[in-house]
RNA sequence: GCCCCCAUCGUCUAGCGGCCCAGGACGCCGCCCUUUCAAGGCGGUAACGGGGAUUCGAAUUCCCCUGGGGGCACCA
């Protein structure tokens, strides 16, 4: 087999979603597998719907998942001098011609052919027009648009890789347009011509391309090439509700998900696991081990739908298996956001003690805001409140625990409150969620012990105080 | 409407004729550990869509049905 080379190839017309990303991903992941060349070509031949904003997300995205390009990106919209040259030799050899019909007279095409019982498309009608009859339809001013003629019949097949043989009937496929009226190449012609001109080997995309496959080739062919690329169609993500993936809904867009708080390292693993598994049933893999292991006689045809709860939860995995330096890394700019001047001392020991219990980045900045916020600021949360008012005799505990913590050496053993818990006679899960609620502001969180001492003892005193405050004596009355 | 693809636990999947009264993972439930919450450990719940056919034997092969998805554009 020759050398591989494969593609990825995005319409700019929004930001990376979680279905281009695993195409790329899995092209991505082939190319490296097999030390072949991956590439990145940009099909902006629909200049209405392309922003270039949406070209450099993009590649921003890819360079984020780590999916790094080895030539510098194709764009379609340069390469017209190369479309037209392959449509003139279309329109040379009869394989293609023009059309003159308005929008409104196909849209009647379309609603007379549906009623017939057949797909709507095309009825050929300009197919043998002669010179003489072209020139007057143009000077009418018809929009001029150059239709591919397709076989009347016959049998289009190609094998798959992922799918095996398949077939369509060529009378099922009516001619379709392959330059705009205003001169741009569509979607067929474009690929057709730079798979081509780039030598893929592979076109590695989702199933909903599985159609227009048939057409492609018949292009490629009808342009002289003696080989084709092998194609696999990946199966398609949806989402929960089984509709397809789209960015009208929900949290779909990569870099949502890189805002928040998910490593890149997990969405890559996850998405790999979309449609493929290794040989070995192993689910957390780096990129190495994916690379090492991908094959594409693996990946299964049916499709997907994208489960955020198994995502979260291999983001957990990847955020624990990260050094603390990685970790405090990927965390800072969640903590920077709200709070600016954060101490990064204090960024580091709150990484340290939140890393084996927080899913995302976003969970851990959280679990660490009481860190960076001022005492006064500081309001336990309706949960907080809630157990802090239903905490037995909470009012005599505080007292206790502020007693204790005014006095005590300050260090791990001194600051360790279940021996003043005992010694009321309270069981310390019972009541533990009111101190927590007092310190941390929510009943929950990092290590409580360690969270004191990561304040101090003044700011630890100002907050159970402010909590005493706020229960005032209710709680230090016997209830009987 | 027509064409194409697909079909194992709620979800991601293993399985490519006997090793399967179907294995793993997420989730969920229970127990243990425990300063909260997690993490971790142990156990449990849960699936081959239906009907034919082939075969000594079918989750695995074939056919039909049903269901799901995709395509049919001067989107890609």
């Amino acid at each position: 087999m020759s050398a591989v080379r494969v593609r990825f190839s995005p319409a700019p017309s929004g930001s990376l979603h979680v279905g281009g990303a695993r195409t790329a991903l899995f092209n991505w992941l082939f190319a490296r597998h097999h030390g072949g060349v991956f590439l990145v070509r940009i099909e902006d031949t629909d200049t209405s719907r392309t922003r270039e904003a949406w070209v450099t997300g993009i590649l921003e995205t890819l360079r984020w998942l780590g999916l790094d390009w080895d030539e510098d990106p194709v764009r379609q919209s340069r390469r017209g001098a190369a479309y037209r040259e392959a449509v003139d030799h279309l329109l040379a050899t009869g394989a293609a011609y023009e059309a003159f019909e308005t929008p409104e007279e196909l849209e009647e095409m379309h609603e007379a052919r549906r009623r017939a019982g057949l797909p709507p498309g095309y009825d050929g009608r300009a197919r043998d027009l002669t010179p003489a009859q072209r020139e007057a339809l143009r000077a009418e001013g018809r929009p001029v648009t150059i239709r591919f003629r397709t076989p009347d019949e016959g049998t289009s097949t190609f094998v798959d890789l992922v799918r095996g043989p398949v077939s369509v009937d060529w009378a099922t496929v009516s001619d379709f347009v392959i330059v705009r009226a205003d001169g741009t190449p569509l979607f067929f012609l474009a690929n057709a011509v730079d798979d081509l001109a780039m030598g893929i080997t592979h076109v590695i995309r989702g199933e909903d391309l599985l159609d227009s496959t048939h057409r492609v080739l018949a292009i490629r062919r009808a342009l002289g090439a003696d080989d084709e690329p092998r194609y696999a169609h990946l199966p398609l993500i949806l989402r929960p509700d089984r509709a397809k993936l789209s960015k009208r809904h929900g949290a779909v867009a990569v870099e949502e998900y890189r805002d928040r708080g998910y490593l890149a390292a997990a969405l890559v693993n996850y998405l790999a696991l979309l449609g493929w598994s290794p040989p070995d049933g192993r689910e957390v893999l780096d990129r190495d081990e994916l690379v090492a292991a991908f094959e594409l006689d693996r990946v299964n045809p049916s499709a997907a739908i994208f489960d955020e709860t198994k995502l979260t939860w291999l983001n957990g995995e990847w955020m624990r298996r990260l050094s603390l330096d990685e970790l405090v890394t990927q965390v800072r700019p969640f903590v920077e956001d709200r709070h600016p001047d954060a101490e990064p001392d204090l960024v580091r020991a709150g990484a340290a003690l939140g890393q084996e219990r927080s899913a995302t980045l976003v969970e851990l900045a959280e679990q660490m805001e009481f860190l960076f916020v001022t005492d006064d600021e500081l309001e336990p949360d309706d949960e907080g409140c809630r157990r802090l008012a239903a905490t037995e005799r909470v009012a005599e505990l505080l007292d206790a625990v502020i007693d204790h913590l005014e006095r005590c050496e300050w260090t791990p053993d001194g600051v360790d409150l279940r021996p003043v818990v005992r010694a009321l006679g309270l069981l310390p899960r019972k009541v533990m969620p009111a101190l927590y609620a007092a310190v941390e502001g929510r009943p929950r969180g990092l290590p409580l012990f360690e969270a004191m001492l990561l304040l101090g003892r003044e700011r630890t005193l100002a907050r159970l105080r402010a909590a005493r405050a706020r229960v005032g004596d209710v709680g230090a009355q016997p209830l009987h």
